[in-house]
RNA sequence: GGGCCGUUAGCUCAGCUGGUUAGAGCGCAUGCUUGAUAAGCAUGAGGUCCCUGGUUCGAUCCCAGGACGGCCCA
């Protein structure tokens, strides 16, 4: 226990009257005299106490120190001599000053130069591989720091793969088709309709833009320094890698997984197109809500009244000329004109409810919500199980046809009435409904979201401009029971923000449970590592909901789906024959050539259309999905060039779970029956300093050039470290000027590694074996913090090293560097106990070094080039490798934390600093066993005291630590090693220690 | 509304299978140093471990409910 140590301490420590003996002797000598040296010493502005300009008086305390040089007058002489000169302290160039925004884009240009990564990509050729595959960012817009999470903590594993002599090669990639950069184009062009422009001319203005964009991007995740092989990164828009889209979908079109058919889609009407789940975002919307009457006409009601009880109910009694209906409760009347039924739920109760001069039907449960004032005077006349009304058919409110009472599980109890209006081309649940019901899929909207002429009066008016129209008609037709406004969340487009809708279109759809792909997928992730480990879960649900999984897009800029139309019957095929010579073709010359090449070029001899025998063929424009573009990553990078398939990881935002993780295992699954991957690690997102969310679509994100401009990219990866990235972070001016601090202490400590092995020849190093037992101690414990902190990189827990780190960058500057500044500096320059300090130091920080190149990149080089050429014997730090211990030794580690403890208790013991000490160590048996290598030279030297003595005793008793007795030191201090010793033993240098004396003759002599 | 995740000092985070005076770094305060000096060393203050119940001899840790925040979905 550490409790009963400090109090064996404080039992045995020197009291204040020690101190005060101490002070006694220096106020009496203070008075003798003060020297000039000593006035101009005198901080003016400290505050403490203050002080009087003239000589110490009596009652005074002198500042320590003051009373030898005073107490001996006759040293004047010696005291001005500057024996400063005559000591080894600390040379580098390395600065203290880091200056990192200007000096990191010359050290990325000197890494392109030297080619660094290629070089330790080479030498680590035979190893085994270790392979991060990117996911592809989105070039459109400025990096923000939630790309600078994921593209360093990327980097930080590459590196350490390096590092640790492997053969990790990373190939950067960019998502450059799609949506966004085509809107971005056009509006760049200031044009409103896509359809106005020549597609390959749009094309072309979208390509440029995407380079742009990539080159901007690219320059940037340089610019954080990061590694790869920017020469040859993957782009989605490269020919060969269109072409490998294409060959994917020949085949899946081969394995019969694709197929054409009509879906209600999400739809933007501003952009014209249909949108993939993940291409929607919710917003806040306000929307009407109404309650809608369906009714019962005498024959419908008829039907009701026997599925409600027949005869005898009480319905029967209710006056005839009450009219019936099921209420129902929307937020969309413009889906109206679309319904072909009203959904109930099977197990819920619905009530008929006599409301005065009405009969209304829904749930029970939701009724008091539903009729509000008009519920306290309603009389329940009957109710009823919804699976008892299956069948029965009602009036459109508003149209002359009916509408079915269909079940559905999804009907839900919290809101509405319980009974859900469903219009199948207007929703994908209902489309579902609609498909096991044979119900009507009507969509009577265009791609501009206008009702059509099926749409009887609305035709021509924009469907959320009918929602006022189709509410009056209501109201008029006496169909309207209830209306207000509500604010609730509502799809969005991801890009242009407009609210979506859905509409039945034709669109091609990769089948997930055809040849059991979903089953497949899922049995693919059995062999997959998740970081964290929920994410396995979190991936298995998304599969397990994926819906069809809709590839095709009625836009421009993309690859295109090789799909030819029969004139003759209109027929739609996707020919596996004709997309491999897609394939081919835009391999060669780029996927613009669908556009301007005649169909003939890719259609086999002798192809005839499926359906009618047809021999004339149109193209299809559709393009495929982004999602698929970049889930073929794998396929187009993967696999060649040396690469191995599967990658060992992946690492991306959560979000990715169900974007790229996603579209990567499901082509994977269909095309190889495996995972791409073998360990899927998320980082988390990157929030403001209050915890809110940084979104780059909203423009609230921090750039990241602009952050590195600011702090450096070293500071920024640093505070990448520091977080725990697998969990959403926070980022900030705050929580920057924290990580600035940590970096500034890591930077001073290899400054001063760096500063005292300048003039280390390598022929001096001392090795392992051959060092006294202090140099060892620090040795060993830099070796295990070193192992830990490749076993935490191992386990890929970044922020777990980056404790290690600091905790071995503080520990050992406290204890061991701050101990060897008086044998660095003092000891003649090539006195053995110096070199071995030297040669530890070296060790520290070569390992050191190679511990914190993968973070602190930047930093790590700029300190290995500081290095004297002779000691540096590899081009670059990232040539270094990650030091392991095979060894633990749990005495060594023991001993140091003894070592510490002494330490502090030296400090805390009096007010006497450093060299005016004399300890005294209190030790029992068992402490002195644990001390045993240590010499009594040793301890003085680790715990910077003048002299030390020890005292063993079994009286000192069992506390873990040992005690420790504070005096002050015999003797006067040394003006130039400042230690307490006899001074005088060389006349000519009466003013220092014999020690001393010796080495400044050595020097003198020498010169 | 549903699923998942999180909540420990001012900040970033440790705390292994329930028992510790709950720790570290940075910041802060104080002292020392001025031969790592826009640095270094030491000491100290600072926590109802989100809240409420429960299980247990004992809960930061297990269970339930809730609050707040985040992600994904509806």
């Amino acid at each position: 226990m550490t409790s009963a140590c400090c109090s064996t301490a404080s039992i045995i420590r020197p009291t204040r009257s020690a101190s005060a003996t101490h002070s006694s002797r220096c106020s009496i000598s203070s008075t003798a005299a003060t020297t000039p040296r000593q006035c101009r010493q005198e901080p003016p502005m400290r505050s403490s106490a203050p002080r009087s300009n003239v000589a110490f008086s009596l009652q005074e305390v002198p500042r320590r120190g003051s009373h030898i040089r005073a107490s001996h007058p006759r040293d004047d002489r010696e005291l001005k001599r500057d024996y400063r000169k005559t000591l080894n302290l600390p040379v580098t160039e390395f600065p203290m000053q880091a200056g990192l925004a200007k000096s990191e884009p010359r050290r990325v240009a000197w890494w392109q130069e030297q080619r660094t990564y290629e070089r330790r990509l080479d030498r680590n050729a035979d190893a085994q591989p270790w392979i991060l595959h990117d996911g592809p960012p989105y070039a459109n817009g400025e990096l923000h720091m939630g790309h600078f999470l994921t593209m360093v903590v990327k980097d930080i594993f590459v590196k350490i793969a390096l590092l640790d002599g492997k053969w990790a090669k990373f190939v950067p990639g960019w998502d450059m088709h799609g949506l966004p950069i085509e809107l971005e184009t056009l509006r760049h062009l200031g044009i409103t309709d896509f359809h106005v422009i020549d597609p390959l001319e749009l094309r072309a203005r979208c390509k440029e833009r995407a380079v742009f964009w990539f080159e901007r991007q690219r320059d940037v995740r340089m610019r954080m320094g990061t590694f790869g092989d920017y020469e040859h990164p993957y782009r989605t828009i490269d020919p060969s890698y269109e072409s490998v889209i294409v060959e994917t979908l020949a085949d899946l079109a081969e394995q019969n997984q694709i197929y054409k058919g009509l879906r209600a889609t999400l739809w933007c009407f501003h952009d014209e197109t249909a949108l993939a789940e993940a291409e929607i975002e919710y917003e806040m919307k306000r929307s009407p809500s109404i309650y809608v009457r369906f009714p019962f006409d005498q024959e419908q009601r008829a039907a009701l009244m026997e599925r409600v009880g027949g005869p005898s109910t009480p319905l029967r009694s209710a006056r005839d000329d009450k009219a019936v209906s099921v209420l129902i409760w929307t937020t969309t009347p413009w889906t109206l004109p679309g319904n072909s039924g009203v959904a109930l739920h099977r197990n819920a109760v619905y009530a008929l409810y006599d409301i005065g001069d009405e009969i209304v039907l829904l749930a029970e449960d939701l009724a008091a919500e539903a009729l509000r004032e008009r519920y306290s005077g309603a009389k329940k006349i009957a109710h009823v199980y919804g699976e008892r009304l299956e069948g029965l058919e009602v009036r459109h409110p508003l149209f002359d046809r009916t509408a079915k009472i269909v079940l559905a599980d999804y009907v839900d109890l919290e809101t509405g009435t319980g009974a859900v209006h469903t219009a199948p081309g207007h929703g994908a649940e209902d489309f579902e409904t609609g498909m096991a019901y044979g119900l009507p899929i009507r969509s009577p909207v265009d791609a501009a979201g206008r009702f059509t002429s099926e749409a009887g009066p609305y035709a021509g008016l924009r469907v959320l401009d009918a929602n006022a129209k189709i509410t009056d008609d209501l109201r008029a037709a006496g169909m309207l029971l209830r209306e207000q406004e509500i604010e609730h969340s509502y799809p969005h487009c991801w890009r242009c923000h407009n609210p979506v809708i859905f509409r039945a279109t034709s669109q091609w759809f990769i089948s997930m449970d055809r040849n059991n792909l979903r089953a497949r997928a899922l049995a693919a992730m059995d062999n997959v590592a998740y970081t964290p480990e929920w994410g396995r879960e979190r991936q298995r649900q998304m599969i397990e909901n994926h819906p069809e999984w809709c590839i095709s897009r009625q836009r421009t800029w993309g690859t295109p789906i090789p799909a030819v139309t029969c004139i003759d019957c209109n027929t739609s095929v996707l020919d596996a024959r004709v997309a491999r010579a897609a394939a081919r073709r835009f391999a060669e010359v780029g996927a613009d050539a669908w556009w301007s090449d005649p169909i003939e070029r890719y259609l086999p001899q002798g192809f005839v259309c499926p359906s009618c025998g047809g021999t004339r063929f149109t193209a299809e424009r559709d393009i495929v999905d982004i999602w698929f573009e970049s889930g073929v990553t794998h396929l187009a990078v993967l696999g060649r060039n040396g690469l191995p398939w599967p990658s060992d990881a992946v690492l991306e935002g959560g979000d990715q779970y169900r974007g790229w993780f996603r579209s990567s295992l499901m082509t994977a699954a269909a095309i190889r029956d495996a995972a791409p991957y073998k360990h899927v690690v998320k980082n988390g997102w990157v929030n403001d300093e209050d915890g809110r969310p940084m979104s780059k679509s909203r423009g609230t994100g921090i750039d990241a050039q602009e952050a590195m401009e600011r702090w450096g990219a070293d500071v920024l990866r640093l505070w990448a470290a520091s977080v725990e990235f697998v969990d959403d972070v926070r980022f900030g001016p705050h929580v920057i000027e924290q990580v600035a601090r940590v970096y500034r202490n890591i930077r001073n400590r290899v400054r001063f590694m760096l500063g005292n092995i300048g003039d280390l020849p390598p022929d001096a190093i001392v090795p392992r074996a051959a060092l006294g037992p202090l140099d060892a101690l620090a040795y060993d414990y830099a070796t295990r913090r070193f192992d830990e902190i490749a076993q935490a990189y191992d386990a890929f827990d970044i922020h777990a090293a980056y404790l290690k780190i600091v905790e071995f960058e503080s520990e050992i500057s406290a204890l061991y560097f701050d101990a060897m500044k008086d044998p660095l500096y003092s000891r003649a320059a090539a006195d053995v106990r110096r070199r071995a300090a030297q040669s530890v130091l070296l060790y520290a920080l070569r390992g050191f070094l190679a511990a914190i190149a993968p973070v602190l990149s930047f930093t790590a080089e700029e300190a290995w080039q500081a290095l004297p050429q002779t000691l540096r014997d590899a081009a670059s730090v990232f040539e270094l490798v990650l030091v392991r211990d095979d060894a633990r030794d749990a005495a060594s580690e023991e001993r140091w934390k003894m070592l510490r403890h002494l330490r502090a208790a030296v400090s805390a013991s009096s007010e006497l600093r450093d060299f005016e000490a004399k300890a005294q160590l209190r030790l029992s048996p068992t402490h002195a066993s644990a001390l045993e290598p240590f010499t009594n030279e040793d301890l003085r030297e680790a715990l910077a005291v003048s002299q030390l003595e020890i005292a063993i005793s079994s009286a000192f008793g069992n506390a873990r630590m040992p005690g420790v007795v504070v005096s002050p030191a015999e003797g006067e201090k040394c003006a130039r090693c400042w230690k307490y010793r006899e001074l005088g033993a060389d006349p000519e240098h009466a003013g220092i220690c014999a020690e001393c004396a010796r080495v400044v003759r050595e020097r003198l002599s020498g010169d």
